[in-house]
DNA sequence: GTCTATAAAAAGATAGAC
DNA sequence: GTCTATCTTTTTATAGAC
């Protein structure tokens, strides 16, 4: 529960970045440690190994996320809508700590794959209670799937097709006439 | 237009495989060779350098997905329930090229990510005449992307939550209810 | 066309000074 | 806690025999 040293925390947005911009070929150690501005003595004082580190990513993933589930079970404009609109990045801590974790489940770590699984697992879990069924269920999350994998795209760098703006507020809305109770 | 020589299609089959399977990191040309049956030096025979190999990669791609544009636009069954359908992935020879190009794409190769934009914008032409306006076609492409990436996810060899059998069939008549003209 | 052998660079990790 | 120096292994690539 104590606060964590600055520099851990500064090692691990590193990862992350290098991680959402560059891919787990790029997140080298090297790279992480020069990214962070600390030696690469000092980035393995932090984290003894390289599994160390990912295992802290998938750590900082799950304490955002339960964050973020409360948020959307309490939205006011409904949790459909705001989970929809936050599937479109924004570039905050828990868009980054997904995307990085999703680079890392894609290089064939396990843990990182089951924490995907989990994290959506939970968002499904708030949702189910404000879907028709479970086809509505399903279109909501594919839907927010298919924004957060198109912000995936050239690492977040490259403006995507993602709808923004008035058009997302016409796929909210029809999304919520299709699945919505 | 001649047919590619057999060792060479075999080095390209187990790149691929790699790419799904381990992702950027795990394809090494060294495990590449192992996988197709060759030693490292007649791989490079055929690949001069690394960049060839996912060149090679790109134009497969482009080949599978004009062929399967073609088959979308004349299904019987109509292009949106045609192109949901096959989001599912069914191990195909595009569903895989599909899968490995994300992969480069997800490592910053940038080539990879403009040929992920050129082949979903040349499905949204196809559908577009099949939707209602620019929400429902939204609608249709985000469904897809996102059980591509659920498929995606462990690597494909994970059973993910992606909806089969009359999960699918439910949610092919709700999308098409709720974007189809 | 395909192989073995090897070079050159980059990767993860350890040792020990400060 | 953070650094430099070093070791080992892996990775890309080259050279040249068959």
């Amino acid at each position: 529960m104590s606060r964590p040293p600055l520099a851990r925390e500064k090692v691990l947005d590193a990862f992350e970045a290098l991680l959402i911009g560059e891919g787990e070929r790029g997140s080298t150690l090297d790279a992480t440690a020069r990214g962070a501005g600390v030696s690469k003595g000092g980035l393995l004082y932090h984290f003894a190994t390289k599994e160390a580190l990912e295992q802290a990513l998938l750590e900082r993933l799950h304490a955002l996320v339960d964050a973020d589930v409360a948020a959307t079970a309490a939205a006011p404009e409904g949790p459909i809508a705001y989970f929809l609109r936050t599937s479109v990045m924004n570039d905050d801590a828990l868009d980054r700590a997904l995307l990085a974790v999703a680079r890392l489940a894609q290089g064939g770590n396990a843990a990182a794959s089951e924490a995907l699984r989990d994290v959506r697992a939970k968002w499904a879990d708030v949702l189910r209670p404000h879907t028709r069924d479970a086809a509505a269920l399903d279109l909501v999350m594919l839907v927010s799937d298919g924004l957060y994998f198109n912000n995936a795209l050239g690492g977040g760098n490259v403006p995507g097709p993602t709808p923004r703006g008035s058009a997302l507020d016409a796929l909210v809305v029809l999304v919520e006439r299709a699945a919505g109770v």
